[in-house]
RNA sequence: GUGCCUGUAGCUCAAUGGCAGAGUCCCUGACUGUGGAUCAGGUUGUUGUGGGUUCGACCCCCAUCAGGCACCCCA
């Protein structure tokens, strides 16, 4: 074999059975996301380094962030994320739109990560934001959007759960424990650990950062009561209203829940994989009341999240739920009998186009069976042939594929022949 | 970033220092106007790449690249 120049690492092919697939869980996102009347709206994938200096985490910025310099000298970042284009373009217009805005996009992020299983350097993101709504009654809403979606894919409560959290609570707890405001970033990261770390580690943790024992007592008991929220009145009215919309039975209370440290403010979600002996994130989110302050715009409260289409991709397909998607977007062929009849056969087609089908012509007169056999594996439902018999008397011969029959009719009836096997599935 | 495992035909994988193979796919034919099924025949390789050890390397050693798994990090 010759050598191929490989693709750049942590990139993904699109070919067609995958681009199907793409389109698919683009084409489920915006029905999801339409359905409860977002709009559409994409940024830049190019955005200045900037941007990100100001919000978001060293990490993500110096470590994680494709960063270039163009010809003009200026440092350009491919987009790690949407949310501080977001928080730019509101800002841009915060006089003139409509608030609250409820707006959705699904588009390209690149991140300079170890590629691995469900992660890779180059991916899609489902992002979707409420911004000028305040209230537990908005934050449902997202966490029902999430559900929706859970749902709309094939994933049920068993599968698939969405964890709520609220920032205000813990940090309402954290001070009944006496836990200083300056202690309160570290221990919320310890929080944030104590899933992927073992028990004795995750202790040795706590006292590293400073805790006593009656605080590390605390904290283990209050991670572990699952009936806290009732403490809550924003979470007490997410669960009623998320009950009204009808999405509980995906949403639980999980005090472990913290989500980073960046711009979360209260409510904090994220959605888990549940169905293997592994908890994999599809997707997270919550309420982040400060970034547009943050950014130079008026204060205006936010919560949205983002769904990466990697590991949901991957959860689907090894549940088997992704859908089978046609090979060919054509579901009838056009045989070309002989050279002669070439001709014959590409006018078939065309007046077949005219009808509304979708229509393939084999391109040269090639055997028979060959032309079927292309027809079978591009999975197409119907062949047409136009042999000498049938170009003698002004007739199309009309196969069907899935159960092998087929008549000799008048070509002005061709059209409807057709549409009644497509309509039979 | 750390550790372990893997890399052989388009695909899935054999070959334990001695002639590189099988299944599948593909092509051809059985079937000169009909796909899937069956049968027969045929093509397919710088064994990831570069060095080294050896009379001889897919096999052992070193490096490198790529992929997988577990950490780390992150969401």
């Amino acid at each position: 074999m010759k050598r191929i120049i490989p693709p750049v690492k942590g990139t993904r092919d699109f070919y067609p059975e995958q681009m199907a697939l793409r389109n698919w869980l683009y084409s489920t996102v915006r029905a999801v996301s339409e359905s409860f009347g977002y709009q559409e709206w994409d940024a830049p994938f190019l955005e200045t380094l900037d941007l990100y200096a100001a919000k978001s985490g060293e990490e993500l910025v110096k470590k994680q962030s494709y960063v270039f310099t163009d010809r003009g000298g200026d440092e350009i970042t491919l987009r790690p994320e949407l949310t501080p284009s977001l928080a730019r373009m509101i800002a841009a217009r915060q006089n003139e739109l409509v608030f609250p805005v409820r707006w959705w996009s699904f588009g390209p992020f690149w991140r300079y990560e170890r590629p691995g299983r469900g992660r890779s350097r180059e991916f899609f993101q489902w992002n979707i934001d409420m911004l000028g709504a305040n209230g537990a009654e908005a934050d449902a809403e997202m966490v029902a959007i999430a559900a929706a979606f859970l749902k709309a894919v094939g994933l049920t409560p068993a599968q698939a759960q969405i964890y709520v959290n609220n920032r205000g609570l813990m940090d309402t707890e954290f001070d009944k424990l006496g836990i200083k405001p300056e202690k309160k970033a570290d221990v919320s990261g310890l929080v944030d650990r104590r899933e992927k770390m073992n028990a004795e580690a995750w202790e040795t943790n706590a006292v590293e950062i400073g805790l006593s024992a009656s605080q590390l007592e605390g904290l283990k008991s209050i991670l572990e009561d699952r009936e806290r929220w009732r403490n809550s009145e924003e979470l007490t009215r997410l669960f009623k209203t998320l009950e009204t919309l009808g999405f509980l039975e995906y949403v639980k209370y999980d005090p472990n829940i913290m989500r980073g440290l960046l711009y979360y403010t209260g409510t904090v979600f994220e959605a888990f994989d549940i169905s293997g002996g592994v908890r994999r994130s599809i997707l997270g989110g919550g309420r982040y009341d400060n970034l547009l302050r943050d950014v130079g715009g008026e204060p205006l409260p936010a919560v949205g999240f983002a769904m990466g289409d990697v590991v949901i991709s991957l959860i689907l397909q090894e549940l088997m739920l992704l859908p089978k998607l046609p090979i060919s977007p054509a579901p009838v062929l056009v045989t070309v009998f002989s050279p002669e009849l070439l001709m014959e056969s590409i006018s078939l087609a065309a007046d077949m186009r005219l009808n509304g089908l979708k229509v393939v012509c084999y391109p040269e007169a090639a055997k028979l069976p060959k032309q079927f056999k292309y027809a079978d594996r591009m999975g197409m439902r119907v062949v047409l042939v136009i042999g000498p018999d049938e170009a003698n008397t002004g007739k199309v011969t009309v196969k069907n594929l899935s159960n092998g029959t087929q008549e000799t009719i008048d070509r002005s009836k061709v059209s409807e022949s057709i549409n009644k096997i497509l309509e039979s599935q």
